[in-house]
DNA sequence: GGCTCAACGTTATAACATAACAACTCTACG
DNA sequence: CGTAGAGTTGTTATGTTATAACGTTGAGCC
């Protein structure tokens, strides 16, 4: 017999304050199901494929999860700028920094998995250069590079 | 009764030889079986996935083709250089400039589809600046920029 | 209460990709 | 030649990622 689904991962103050700032925004509700969602990822401390979310979520709630289910609040956390996805890697991981709309870079580490978010202003502004140079008018970029991190390099 | 296999898209002899130097290079083979897929590919002028090449290689040759022989015709074209991977758009698209080896970045129009890829040193280098500021030593990259392309600007 | 609309749940299926293994085909070397 | 070895292709099955369609619940509002 299930136990009373459990207790979502302990959110600290600090990422629920960000997270309720980001949906107040965008007027967006924050309900628990999603703030549950965000506090896995976040716990988990790299990033998940869907699927594997699934998986800790249903270890957690003890009960079944739905693909679907978890798409949708994927969706959301990424809408409101919680969340991103790595495009190379099909997988999720939290916002760095979610105390302001941005777009990043990625660092991923083909050794040990970690990856880095940074924020270097310089790469948006040339690629939006060389998008201008091609009448191009750029809404969003990804970019994502692969590689060996410090720690791993010995 | 099936015809006996038709042939294969016409493929212009500057980029048979363009493939057929990648392939020397890399001291690959390149079959004919692999010829047609790139045939096709360039043919069609636009992303593709993998399920669309598959539908069009069907047609064209009137058989069944399975999905786990055009992944390999297409891991073996990425190897050489002759295709590259959208990424974000999970589409495989023929290089535009394989008489050398590069790293590309593509503006993806998301109002006609139509996919631009462009080589600009500057965005290499500045990355590679970023990645050596976070200790990192970056091995490859993707940078995808969607937005609107020149045309339909209007 | 009854209305509305967003969120959530359920079931099924679509779309993307690879594993495991058999069969064929070159090519090199004795 | 001929046969051994490596690389390519074919077959079947399965794994992984993502969405469609539609019904139910729940909070806010009049």
């Amino acid at each position: 017999m299930a136990k009373p689904s459990a207790q979502a991962p302990r959110l600290p103050a600090k990422w629920r304050k960000l997270a309720e700032a980001r949906c107040a925004e965008k007027v967006e509700r924050l309900t628990p199901a999603r703030l549950g969602v965000y506090a896995e990822m976040l716990a988990c401390e790299r990033p998940l494929s869907a699927y594997e979310l699934i998986a800790l979520l249903e270890k957690r709630q003890n009960r079944k999860v739905a693909p679907v289910i978890v798409y949708r609040h994927l969706d959301f956390l990424m809408r409101v700028g919680l969340v991103h996805r790595l495009q190379s890697a099909q997988t999720y991981l939290p916002c760095d920094h979610p105390d302001h709309p941005h777009e990043s870079q990625f660092l991923l580490c083909s050794s040990c998995g970690h990856v880095d978010e940074v924020e270097a202003t310089g790469v948006e502004t040339l690629l939006a250069k060389v998008a201008d140079q091609h009448g191009f008018r750029p809404d969003s970029t990804v970019v994502e590079v692969k590689g060996v991190c410090g720690n791993c390099r010995d």
